[in-house]
RNA sequence: GGGCCCGUAGCUUAGCUAGGUGGAGCGCACGGCUGAUAACCGUGAGGCCAUGAGUUCGAAUCUCAUCGGGCCCA
């Protein structure tokens, strides 16, 4: 059974049907293990979605983590949006379709075990062999996924755990498989030399999204290539890759840009012409310390097109030797360094694209490794980082290094090793986004981005800059590329499926789809020859490209696609913009021609308190674990949605997290107060329906139903927006503002009513509703301490209620219970009654004790609507015997006038006589001259008899308080407290401190709300004496006293006696507890 | 260097779409309440609304630039 049973108390009746007191502290850590064992044992998860089945479908496609082993706060945060969305979705029934996602393939595992394994290459991996290898990466990555599927649950996200999509199944492959095969069919797969980015000491390429840069330190050098048909002239480029140089095949030249040939002087004498852009003619002849210099000629880049220069090392690269090297033109030559831009097609993605355009040669004598090729003559078996010095030195050598220096720039890096990446031109394969961009351009404005910019500018930006995608990757750990070759008439084909890949090739049927398993199945070519699988594996960012097609293990079965396909929902931090919402869109283009989702949240990213992000190597992460640990999963998962709106990034900050925290231990104290009146007065909602108590609803009662109406009403709004931050903000500010601070301090006098009164009823009923309706508002939320309510509210009293909360319909608006007016009044009335707090401090008066009345001074009818609506409970409130308006915009006419002569007005007037004046204006009774100024003027009479006239300008009147009466401004009047002391007022004043400290005394014995007690109070102040006796038979009800002796001698014993000093009266109160 | 987003009290934020006196919470100071009590409530202090310019009678809000932060790209 669910509800924690308070220690100590005796009320509770194990196996009776009926609400059970809760224990004091909200205790996060005991429900949630609780709740988490509850689920389990009731399969709470499965009936769920069960009970939804045939409902409105929802398909949503969990964005997998990739199995690091461990989640961080981002991730939480990922999951945390995730389940708060369908289960709300859930219960305004859908029938959800929810696998949790893992990505499991790719370099970042082959790098652990290589680092676990002690590998330093692929040479280490070809002796270890491969097939061990690849078991070694599955073992670690289904190990991990098991690891962070618990850190997860114990967050108390509910997706298909138990049958999530991995992208190492066989299933999941296929689907990779099968869009391929339709790339291929729609002729958008494409093969050929391409540059990218290449990882040396990986010896693959690697992604651009997995290029990261950094600061590295590179030669700056300007080198002269000479011109074939001029004697001494040279055309000048810059690079900080002198390596790329054995390599270089043209230079480029924006075709637009004048360019200068200048006679270039040196410091002996001796001279040179050189190319260069004009408006950097001078910065690059300082740079190469040149004495002086004449322009001989300009002319256009276009100019220079076609001209031939000779390969600076064409003696040491013989391959150079026979290759013609031209300038050619680019537009995307910018007038940086010289203007002149060294194209080595092999080793740059606009250098290819130049190469391409003008039908260069693409030379690339560099390998896998890093190291030189044959083809690269005198350099061959150098690693290219170590060549850069040669080939300055041989540069230097043959007078064409015109200078270098050292510079820090941003380079790329690999991801997982952190080695510089360079760039090669390889054989790899491609689809050709590119031709889809429009359509995806088209497709993007379909879908519905939260927040709206999210699609409209970032997504549409990145788009427009799409390029063909390289998906091939040469490394062991991946799907592998479903291609077969034939050697001898090297014709292709693509497999699609397993089945057709045993078809084709008579393999084993129980075969593993990974390599080198697959690597061994031949296919038998129609030219006789033998077909083998090309070696590559896919881009890893291609496996979850596939991902909303894999989860209905389409192509395997096809029913669940037709039914379910495309997404209705995803949700992922920004950076997948150019990640999975893109390669997800680019995947389902080549496949089926349209947006795989129709609803994408972005969200933000979990950043330290000072707004940096987390990282290992600055220290500044925060686990999830850690949180749980201190506040619960429930705390942590109101924390990260209300604190920001989901697309804004989240400062991480544990004092939010504690204010959060204090949030959610008030909602428990609302919910635990009256637990204990309901469990004693054995209350059945079942029993005591709404209907019945209906004609005894106060108005507060009707208040709180109306303010829950529109908050069930403003977290639809917010949630219809995704806006997740706007619903919690709505139900916290509920709780506690109109739960906490106002209704359940209005209600509580009631509760302790011990007849069966319908008044009492009234309220038991309303809580009730309001309780069972705010678990239901919370439970997407908050779902632990949502069903822990739930199971004691609702499950102790009718057996027949769904299991668990998650099993409710989501509240509907009653649109008979609200009322606009009354909620505006009430709140009006919480400003009187503020504004008489603030009145009570200034006039020195607790609100113990009672004040004779309070006059409002009303700036509107509003006002006198409220006081009138709600009289009784101002009165309460206030701890007024009275209340009593003004007309609007009347002050209150026992205010008294306060008048003093202005010297600014008489002076000119009465020039020397002024002081006369004012003596005579500030010895007349204000309320006089108040009154006789209401014309304009009046006359009055100086101490010398003389009568003059003064006007309305000569006297500053102000309002004056009259004694022990405190004011106070609210923004709908003024309130008036009168706080003059009565006997009467004296008495109950006295009375109730008495009171309040035979209550501490009470509390002190740890004494039930039900148990008598007999007490002894000695008052040696008489008068004082004389105003508690007046109240003593109140005093013995209000602390249960059965007996209660007042007196001058009283004999204080008792378990407990204390002396008191009620303000500044020395009293001794003793108390025992009545057996 | 480019795109998008963010920058409001010591801290976390509302307000910005549709310009007109900037609201909260935490913390702090003071006070109240005392059958929610290791809880709760009130009052107060605390804001060149990142900076600068512009549009306007009027700018936290619109425009531009600069600075700082985040994501992405080069």
């Amino acid at each position: 059974m669910i509800p924690i049973h308070s220690q100590g108390t005796g009320h509770i009746q194990e196996g009776t049907i009926m609400i059970k007191e809760v224990t004091d502290q909200y205790n996060a850590k005991e429900i949630e293990t609780k709740v988490h064992g509850f689920w389990e044992a009731n399969n709470a998860y499965r009936s769920v979605r069960e009970h939804r089945k045939g409902a409105k479908k929802f398909y949503f496609v969990d964005g997998p983590p990739y199995t690091t082993g461990h989640i961080h706060l981002g991730t939480a945060w990922n999951k945390i949006i995730k389940d708060s969305i369908l289960r709300y979705m859930s219960m305004n029934d859908h029938d959800i379709l929810d696998r949790a996602g893992w990505d499991m393939h790719g370099l970042p595992i082959e790098v652990k075990v290589e680092g676990a394994l002690g590998f330093e290459s692929k040479k280490d991996i070809e002796t270890y062999g491969v097939g061990n290898f690849i078991e070694k990466c599955k073992e670690f990555a289904l190990r991990q996924k098991d690891d962070m599927t618990e850190q997860f649950q114990t967050l108390g996200v509910w997706l298909d755990w138990e049958d999530p999509y991995m992208t190492l199944k066989d299933e999941y492959i296929e689907a990779a498989w099968w869009t391929l095969k339709q790339a291929q069919e729609k002729n958008l797969l494409d093969t050929g030399k391409r540059v990218v980015n290449w990882c040396p000491r990986c010896e693959t390429a690697i992604a651009d999204a997995e290029v990261e840069y950094e600061d590295r330190e590179d030669p700056s050098t300007y080198i002269k290539f000479k011109l074939k048909d001029e004697e001494n002239t040279f055309v000048v480029i810059w690079t900080t890759t002198p390596w790329t140089i054995p390599s270089n095949i043209a230079v480029a030249v924006h075709p637009e840009f004048e360019y200068s040939k200048v006679k270039a002087v040196k410091d002996d004498d001796s001279t040179e012409t050189l190319i260069i852009a004009s408006e950097l003619v001078e910065n690059v002849l300082r740079i190469g310390r040149y004495a002086n210099y004449e322009v001989l000629s300009t002319m256009s880049g276009k100019d220079l097109e076609g001209t031939v220069y000779e390969h600076p090392l064409a003696d040491l690269v013989p391959l150079q030797a026979e290759i013609e090297h031209r300038i050619c033109n680019a537009d995307y030559v910018t007038a940086d360094s010289t203007g002149c831009v060294h194209i080595a097609p092999g080793h740059g993605v606009d250098d290819f694209e130049v190469g391409v355009k003008n039908e260069l040669p693409i030379f690339c004598p560099v390998g896998p490794n890093g190291s030189y090729t044959s083809e690269a003559g005198k350099y061959c078996g150098m690693n290219i980082r170590d060549a850069n010095r040669v080939v300055m030195d041989d540069l230097l050598e043959r007078g064409l290094l015109m200078a270098e220096r050292m510079i820090s720039h941003r380079y790329g890096h690999c991801w997982r090793c952190k080695t510089a990446i360079i760039y090669l031109a390889t054989e790899q394969w491609f689809l050709k986004i590119g031709e889809l961009k429009e359509d995806m351009l088209e497709e993007i404005k379909k879908v519905n981005w939260t927040p709206e910019w999210a699609g409209s500018a970032r997504f549409k930006d990145w788009i427009e800059g799409a390029r063909d995608w390289c998906i091939s990757r040469q490394r062991y750990w991946g799907i592998p590329i479903p291609v077969w070759k034939c050697s001898s008439c090297n014709s292709l084909t693509v497999i699609g499926t397993r089945e057709e890949l045993i078809e084709r090739s008579g393999a084993d049927p129980d075969i593993e789809l990974h390599r080198p398993y697959v690597d061994k199945v031949t296919i038998p070519c129609e030219c006789g020859g033998t077909m083998k699988r090309v070696e590559d594996v896919f881009d890893v960012w291609f496996d979850s490209a596939v991902a909303s097609w894999a989860t209905l293990r389409f192509p395997h079965s096809k029913e669940k696609f037709d039914e379910w396909w495309p997404a209705d929902f995803i949700t992922e931090g920004h950076d997948q913009t150019r990640g999975w919402f893109y390669s997800q869109l680019g995947a389902s283009m080549v496949a089926f021609g349209k947006a795989p989702y129709k609803n994408v949240l972005m969200h933000g990213f979990t950043l330290d308190g000072s707004g940096k992000k987390m990282s290992k190597s600055i220290g500044n992460v925060i686990q999830p674990a850690e949180v749980i640990d201190k506040f619960g999963a429930d705390t942590l998962r109101s924390y990260v949605l209300s604190a920001s709106a989901p697309w804004e990034d989240l400062k991480f900050n544990w004092d939010e997290l504690a204010t959060v925290h204090r949030t959610n231990n008030i909602l428990w104290n609302v919910y635990r107060f009256p637990l204990p009146y309901m469990a004693l007065d054995d209350f059945d909602p079942q029993k005591v329906s709404y209907e019945s108590v209906e004609a005894y609803l106060r108005s507060e009662d009707k208040w709180i139903l109306s303010r829950m109406q529109t908050v069930i009403a403003e977290v639809n709004t917010a949630m219809d927006a995704r806006l997740l931050h706007k619903a919690m903000r709505s139900i916290n500010e509920f709780v506690l503002e109109d739960l906490s601070r106002w209704y359940i301090q209005l209600i509580r006098p009631r509760t302790w009513v011990e007849a069966d009164n319908p008044d009492k009823l009234a309220v038991y009923r309303v809580l009730y509703d309001v309780f069972v309706t705010t678990a239901k508002l919370i439970a997407p939320f908050m779902p632990h301490l949502a069903e822990e309510m739930y199971q004691n509210l609702v499950r102790n009293v009718d057996e027949n209620a769904p299991v668990t909360i998650h099993l409710c319909d989501w509240p509907v608006v009653n649109e008979a219970l609200v009322d606009a007016s009354l909620e505006a009044q009430m709140k009006v009335a919480r400003s009187i009654v503020e504004a008489s707090s603030n009145a009570r401090q200034k006039v020195g008066r607790k609100l113990r004790w009672p004040v004779s009345r309070i006059v409002v001074s009303p700036t509107d009818e509003n006002t006198i609507a409220a006081v009138e609506g709600l009289r009784y409970v101002l009165m309460d409130q206030t701890n007024a015997k009275d209340i009593e308006t003004t007309k609007v915009g009347e002050s209150w006419n026992e205010l008294g006038v306060k008048s003093a002569p202005n010297p600014g007005a008489i002076g000119p007037v009465f020039k020397g006589d002024a002081g006369k004046i004012s003596a005579a204006i500030g010895a007349m009774d204000a309320y006089d001259l108040k009154k006789g100024l209401v014309g304009g003027e009046m006359e009055i009479s100086l101490a010398d008899g003389t009568n003059v006239t003064i006007t309305e300008k000569m006297v500053n009147f102000s309002e004056t308080v009259p004694e022990n009466v405190g004011s106070a401004e609210f923004n709908g009047g003024v309130v008036f407290v009168d706080a003059k002391l009565t006997h009467e007022i004296e008495s109950e004043g006295y009375s109730r401190e008495v009171i309040r400290r035979i209550q501490d005394m009470r509390k002190e014995l740890d004494l039930d709300v039900d148990d008598s007690i007999r007490g002894h109070i000695q008052i040696s102040d008489e008068r004082v004496l004389d105003l508690v006796l007046d109240f003593e038979n109140y005093i013995a009800k209000e602390v249960r006293a059965n007996v209660l002796v007042i007196g001058l001698d009283v004999e204080t014993t008792g378990e407990l006696a204390k002396e008191w000093n009620v303000e500044g009266i020395p009293m001794t109160i003793a108390i025992s507890k009545e057996e």
